[in-house]
DNA sequence: CGAGTTTGACCAGCGC
DNA sequence: GCGCTGGTCAAACTCG
C-alpha cells in the first residue's frame, strides 16, 4: 500500500529482549542483546554505551520540527541501521503492511498485534476525506469547516509520524508546551476509561495526540502524538522547556504532578522519569535497575492501546 | 466574546 | 450484510 510504503512504522514488537542499560545521564540500547550504544560525548564517565539524551535530541524538538523522527529514532535506538536519512518515524502497527519486510525484521513474530490503530488513521482520513467531499458538494467545495479536513484528508493516505508513550501520572492531559484543543472522546474497548483525542491549537499545525488511561494501571497515562508541531513552542511556556529531553507531555509538570513518571515504549522498553522541577532526565530501565532513581516501572504485556500503538519501537523505513 | 470542552451523531474499516 | 469500534465533526455549552 502506497500509504504504508510512504511512511515510516513501528514493527510490531516481537523482540522481548530489548535491554536498555541506563546511566545518571543517558541511555544505552540494544538489539537482541546487541548493544546498540549512542555516542555520547557529555558522559564520558558513564557506562560505555550511555549517551546523554540531553545533547542528542529532545521530544520536544522533535515534535517541534528542529529535530526529526529520524533523530528520535535513533535516539531509541530505532532505525538503528539505515543508512538513507529518516523523514519520518511512525509509529502504528504493521498489520499486514509488508509482511516481508516486518518478518525479517522481526524473527520472533509472533505477534499480536491485533491492532488496527494503524489502521483507524487510515479510516479516519478516508472518513473524512469523504465527508468532506459530501460537504464541497454541499456547498460547492467551500464548506466552512473545510479547514480542519482539508488538512486532515490532505492527501488522503497521507498519515502523521506517531509517537506514543506512557507516564505516569495523575492527571489525564499532561502539560507539555503546547495548546491542544480536545475534540472528542470515546469510550474505548475493554477499558473502563475513555480516550481523548487533541489537536493542537495552531494554526496549520496538523499535530494530534490521543490521551487515555492504562486499563491495566489507570496511574499510567497513555499518550500518542501525530505529525510534527510546524512552530515553536508557545513563548510562555518555552522559557520552562530549555530543550530539555522529557517526553512532550512532560515539558512542563503541572503543580502536583508526580514526580516522577514512566515511559514505556517498545515491548519491553521502559523508561522512569524523575523529574525535579528544574530539570529532568529520562532514565530507562535496565535489567538490573540499577538507576538510582529508578522509580517506577511498568511493564506492558499487552494490552489495547498499547499493544496497538507502541508495540516496539522498530521502525521501517519505507522504500 | 473568544477559546476550549462536552457530547451525540456520523462515517469508514474490519471481522464475523 | 451487519454490528462493532475508532476517529472526527460540530452544535451546544462552559469558562475566564
Amino acid at each position: 500500500m502506497s500509504d504504508e510504503a510512504r511512511d515510516f512504522y513501528y514493527h510490531t514488537p516481537f523482540y522481548e529482549d530489548h535491554r536498555y542499560g541506563t546511566s545518571a545521564t543517558g541511555f544505552s540500547f540494544s538489539l537482541n542483546n546487541s548493544p546498540l550504544s549512542i555516542p555520547n560525548s557529555s558522559s564520558p564517565d558513564h557506562e560505555p554505551q550511555a549517551f546523554d539524551p540531553c545533547s542528542y535530541m529532545s521530544f520536544t524538538e522533535s515534535l517541534n520540527g528542529s529535530s526529526d523522527y529520524n533523530t528520535l529514532a535513533r535516539a531509541f535506538g530505532l532505525s538503528p541501521s539505515s543508512p538513507e536519512p529518516l523523514s519520518g518515524v511512525k509509529i502504528e502497527q504493521s498489520p499486514a503492511v509488508d509482511a516481508g519486510s516486518e518478518t525479517a525484521v522481526t524473527p520472533n513474530s509472533s505477534a499480536s498485534s491485533s491492532s488496527n490503530e494503524a489502521g483507524g488513521d487510515e479510516g479516519s482520513n478516508k472518513g473524512k476525506k469523504d465527508r468532506q467531499q459530501k460537504e464541497s458538494v454541499d456547498d460547492g467545495g467551500e464548506s466552512s469547516k473545510q479547514g480542519s479536513k482539508s488538512k486532515k484528508k490532505s492527501e488522503k493516505g497521507e498519515r502523521e509520524p506517531r509517537f506514543a508513550f506512557m507516564t505516569k501520572s495523575e492527571v489525564d492531559h499532561l502539560e507539555d508546551g503546547y495548546r491542544w484543543r480536545k475534540y472528542g472522546q470515546k469510550a474505548v474497548k475493554n477499558s473502563p476509561f475513555p480516550r481523548s483525542y487533541y489537536r493542537c491549537t495552531t494554526q496549520k499545525c496538523g499535530v494530534k495526540k490521543r490521551v487515555e488511561r492504562s486499563f491495566q494501571d489507570p496511574s499510567v497515562v497513555i499518550t500518542t502524538y501525530e505529525g510534527q508541531h510546524n512552530h515553536p513552542l508557545p513563548a510562555t511556556l518555552r522559557g520552562n522547556l530549555g530543550g530539555m529531553l522529557m517526553p512532550p507531555s512532560m515539558v512542563a509538570p503541572p503543580a502536583g504532578f508526580p514526580q516522577d513518571f514512566m515511559v514505556q515504549m517498545p515491548s519491553s522498553a521502559v523508561y522512569n522519569y524523575h523529574g525535579t522541577g528544574g530539570m529532568s532526565s529520562f532514565y530507562p530501565q535496565n535489567g538490573s535497575g540499577t538507576s538510582p532513581l529508578h522509580q517506577q516501572q511498568f511493564q506492558i504485556s499487552d494490552y489495547g492501546l498499547l499493544q496497538d500503538m507502541v508495540p516496539s519501537m522498530f521502525l521501517k523505513q519505507e522504500q
